[in-house]
DNA sequence: GAACAATACGAACGATCGTTCGTGTTGTCA
DNA sequence: TGACAACACGAACGATCGTTCGTATTGTTC
């Protein structure tokens, strides 16, 4: 890895560090050179314009969200146990990450829902992705015969969602820690509505 | 109403609609100005800090839910049909609000989960009052015979708020209009759990 | 080690940020 | 209508925003 790299990489380790204490509107260049110890217009070289470098910031989060979660539920065999592998890691990835807090592409994802642009569509791009994977991994619950053949697997992917969504909320917003709780109960409550008929 | 009154409501009507557009950290004293028509200084006089203006604009967001959801909701029998109408009343008060942008304290509630201060503190209160409200629903719900009387109160508040949260996250993100239609066969399935021993 | 590209810096730009202050211009009530 | 408070304004402040540019200082390669 050459100069340039190595110090991009710092900088975005920074920048997904502050997104998730304070959003990707808050990536200024200002505070990201105190926090790296750069000069302004040093770091500001590393990317053309503040947007690509939120766009990058996007995607690095969106690198460690995959290596978090994704990357460790493949060594686990396919099917039901995956999948709860699966819900397992994303619950508690962003401390196992180092991001204490909160996952800042879960609030990327309501900061700019409504702002068109390349640092929406990037987010946009990690939760087509994310989706694209907790269906694949529902079709192989499927196909395994955890679940029924004919379960409908959009809205099994809806309802996840739904359940992290409200664990999010009810963790970091309400300060509850009973949402874990609550979370893995609604999630065993989804899995068995997809159970094969006896 | 006196004129310091009515300008007021000016300015939080039209810092609630960017608050949609944009979120809270957008209500800028500038571009608030600008949308009003009104002096920087005319307008802050109205607030004693940027700070106190979010929070207000928080407060007025709140205000607006509760007419537009829980006052309606009121004159609906209570019980299960009361419930489903806050459902039908939460999916869609935005737009019958005059806020095509998306719920703001929805997206507050994600803005300011990790930054403490009296704008986070009014964005709980609003979501405590809005659980509680929920609770008391489900309770009448029981009450009145339509769900069983052993029924997990918290774990339905829990999972509603899951399902609005995916409601908002694809139609708002994703931008797939089967959102609704989603969010409308998990609560149907959500009811269905509650519902008394035959 | 020489040569050249890659990298980082400091200074400065116009714009906007929240906020303060002094001064008019209104609304309100006796 | 006169008197006084309420209201709105314009100008200015120091700070920070994203960005540009010229110039050193490095890494990398022959």
């Amino acid at each position: 890895m050459s100069k340039g790299e190595e110090t991009r990489a710092a900088i975005l380790d920074a920048a997904v560090m502050q997104a998730s204490e304070a959003g990707f509107e808050s990536l200024t260049i200002g505070s990201l050179a105190e926090r790296t110890g750069m000069s302004k217009s040093g770091l500001f070289a590393h990317f053309g314009s503040r947007e690509e470098l939120q766009v990058a910031a996007v995607e690095a989060a969106a690198g460690r969200f995959t290596e978090a979660v994704f990357l460790p539920a493949l060594k686990v065999r396919r099917g039901l146990p995956r999948l709860r592998a699966l819900f397992d890691y994303w619950l508690d990835w962003t401390q196992r990450s180092g991001l204490p807090h909160g996952c800042p592409i879960h609030a990327a994802a309501v900061e700019f829902d409504d702002r068109p642009g390349p640092v929406r569509d990037a987010v946009v791009a990690h939760f087509r992705s994310l989706e694209e994977g907790l269906a694949r991994a529902v079709g192989l619950a499927i196909e395994q015969g955890h679940f029924r053949a004919n379960f409908d697997v959009d809205q099994f992917v809806f309802d996840m969602m739904g359940i992290v969504h409200a664990y999010h909320y009810r963790s970091r917003l309400l300060r509850r820690n009973d949402a874990i709780l609550r979370a893995r109960e609604s999630f065993e409550r989804l899995v068995a509505t997809a159970a094969p008929a006896a």
